[in-house]
DNA sequence: ACCTTAATTTATAATGATTCTAAACTGCTT
DNA sequence: AAGCAGTTTAGAATCATTATAAATTAAGGT
């Protein structure tokens, strides 16, 4: 059975690899293996919400080796380049969740969990002008005691 | 000059101090000299926004001595007894508000102040019921870029 | 393919806010 | 006045996160 060690090594990874290969690339973010991999555990499936001791956990499961200050610089890198958005719920961790349209949070006090709400789920109305500066950003937190 | 020591010592702090001790017994909480000292900086003028680390430098400030654990206990204290709120706006620090009843929050972030919104002055409609569990408490930040 | 260089990764130390500990102290009731 | 549970405290410990500085690697040019 003949084989092509060359081209096999150059094959291309599935779909999804490229697709995030792309994203990082069009951030501006230099494609590097560990970047790749994280990329590849937040974006693979639907959204997702992280915290950076999380991701590491994940990634060791997936036998993903990557430092741990890696994960933090990746996080930052991506929410730096709008890839991510980081949320801060209590003062002990960040969260970090993959989507970064418009959207608002439930909170799950016992689990820590948390669940986006859509943004056309909430009606916010009047919503007053800042002394002065832009809004940034628009954060509802409904906390739920579960 | 006569003066009656007994009396002075005994004599009844303003009206202010009163009431810091009444909110405290009211709370069920033991009018120490030292949460008397905070509650009195604290509740004395409107509404504030502290720090942990913010509150102990004022009481340094004024000459009361209290150490940063009792400063940091009777912020828990207090908010557990509803006479403060516990905000989270950034990880890295957490804010505690004299102002416990129902508003939101502008963030300025250059500065790191906070700045009450009346709860009047922003409309939240159809907000959606928790999956399950009651909701605690609906936080509302703007961030302003200033 | 090979160089060069700047960006990235990494182990490890450092930081900073907060919490813990366990010993000393103090309101409050008897 | 005495005793005790609740508080305070200095200092150590913890935990998430950031900094450091040396080693590695992606990207572009030759």
């Amino acid at each position: 059975m003949l084989h092509t060690p060359g081209i096999m090594r150059a094959k291309k990874a599935p779909t999804a690899d490229l697709t995030v290969l792309e994203r990082l690339r069009t951030a501006g973010l230099r494609p590097t293996r560990q970047r790749l991999a994280l990329a590849k555990l937040l974006f693979a499936q639907g959204h997702r919400h992280v915290t950076a001791e999380g991701l590491f956990n994940e990634a060791k499961e997936h036998r993903v080796d990557v430092s741990l200050a890696t994960v933090y610089n990746a996080l930052h890198d991506f929410t730096e380049k709008a890839l991510l958005r980081e949320i801060s719920i209590d003062s002990s961790r960040s969260y970090f969740d993959t989507n970064v349209g418009d959207h608002y949070h439930f909170y799950f006090e016992q689990s820590g969990r948390l669940q986006d709400i859509p943004a056309e789920r909430i009606a916010l109305a009047n919503l007053p002008e800042p002394p002065d500066g832009v809004v940034a950003r628009v954060d509802v937190i409904i906390r739920v005691k579960d």
